[in-house]
DNA sequence: CTCTGCTCTTGATCCAGATCAAAACCGGAC
DNA sequence: GTCCGGTTTTGATCTGGATCAAGAGCAGAG
């Protein structure tokens, strides 16, 4: 009997029209304005088996990364070996962004599975940008969306308890699954339960012992890699930490503290893009 | 008799030479080449109070704004009302990055202290970027380094003790006031142990006991917020956590973990710029 | 100068989640 | 099919730092 989850569903390459790359691409001058087209354009296609690197840290930075289907983590690494996953990018999505001023990567980019990503050229880019305001202006939201990522991604390590943490993982991955087409329910994890603890800044064992708990509460159908999301409302309000605690902290020298204003525009997103 | 600690070393106004804008101004067409005609020649110079705001989240973003003198600490606000402070940016530090795609600020940005500082406009500079080269690149440059700022934090709270979190923070503070111009080892604080607590994920009593422990040791001697910092090598090592423990954690799918390239280039830098 | 309201400090207790330990499980090699 | 090595799960214990509580210190107001 074939078990109900669908398997590997980031096998399946964007379309060019799904990319976060797409309109940088298109303005590049790289395809008409047709993805159709476009798709048979882009240069620079490769295949990375799991666990190959994109690239290093360190090295020196001459291309922007966007992933066609597969998935990569990117992780810095201690002096003293320890390692911690800053980001998980599945397909249609960028890497390397922190190279675009054209020194060197900030981290090691690490395929979690068979992966196909095209590589832009920086200097391409740069020369683009001179010509084309578009692609300038793309370019600098692309690296803003990112900034406020980790800001988001800050206030998720800093303020919230394993349990809220994990809730928000799964559903930002399902949002941005759902984003490109992909089920929005039933996703199959490439990260393992350490890698994902790691990114999330809590151990395996309690990444196992939640999944359990979350699926014990009937929220989520968990098996291995599979995950079956049962309950999006039910995660949202687990994500949202429904209890009003403590005033908050260090209120600041003024303590006039803003009127709590509505913030956060949109999703309850935190590790979306 | 007064106590040796130099007050308020923030107050004193960098000059637009040591400004991480400068060369942003420069080719903006605002000043010839040279800094002190640019210094007269910025306009819209403001000077905000203790705890007043340059703005907040949400807001539509239309300025860049860089600091001449004081400090400000930025944060973003969860709806239960938690803090999570995100930044804290002395004279000739920038602000605002995340409005670069000229949507909204990401986050808030509030006056430590007495602060002066010039706001850019973006049209100004989306257009000057269309002209010099330079401009853009500089843009960039500057979006990149937050990229990595936040990369380096996300690594010091995911992966660092409390110890190694304050050796790391102070480290960084007097780096930074170094690389303005200002003294190395004395510093004034301008953020409370509760925000500096909020921003490094500890508890304020934990910030206290900290320094207090630091002084026993003769690392430090601090007295309210006033620092002297008496053996930098020492606290680096702190920071750079000593003790190898265990060989790092999700080893990912390959275990083929990088040969721990010399990854990070220069100093023991984290919460620098 | 005194008063007032923070901010800081220090001590005592507590707990979420880490760590340690050991099975159970599973996919792929052969 | 069987075996092997990594991943996942579950249980038992431990602990760094949070939280609770209560003074002490200090700056600014008047």
């Amino acid at each position: 009997m074939t078990h109900p989850f669908v398997r590997d569903q980031n096998r399946r390459p964007v379309a060019c029209g799904d990319c976060g790359l797409y309109r940088l691409c298109v303005t590049l001058g790289l395809g008409g304005d047709d993805a159709v087209l476009l798709d048979s354009v882009v240069r620079r296609k490769r295949i990375y088996k799991r666990s190959e690197f994109l690239f290093h840290a360190g090295e020196p930075a001459e291309h922007v990364y966007a992933i066609r289907s597969g998935s990569v983590k990117t992780y810095l690494t201690t002096r003293t070996g320890r390692v911690q996953v800053t980001g998980l990018h599945l397909a249609g999505e960028l890497l390397g962004l922190a190279g675009l001023d054209s020194r060197a990567y900030s981290c090691e980019a690490q395929a979690l599975e068979t992966t196909s990503a095209c590589q832009l050229s920086l200097k391409q880019l740069e020369q683009a940008a001179l010509l084309a305001p578009a692609v300038h202006r793309q370019m600098l939201r692309i690296m803003a969306s990112q900034i406020r990522h980790y800001e988001q991604l800050l206030l998720l390590l800093g303020k919230h308890n394993a349990e809220q943490r994990l809730a928000a993982f799964l559903l930002a991955l399902s949002q941005r699954l759902a984003l490109r087409n992909f089920s929005a329910t039933q996703l199959s994890l490439s990260m393992s339960r350490g890698e994902i603890g790691n990114y999330l800044g809590i151990a395996e064992e309690t990444v196992c012992r939640l999944f359990a708990r979350f699926q014990e509460q009937g929220l989520v159908e968990v098996r291995r890699r599979h995950v079956r999301l049962d309950d999006l409302a039910r995660l949202r309000v687990i994500a949202q930490e429904q209890a009003a605690p403590a005033p908050a902290a260090g209120g600041g020298p003024g303590s006039s503290r803003p009127p709590v204003p509505d913030a956060e525009p949109s999703a309850p997103s935190a590790l979306s893009h």
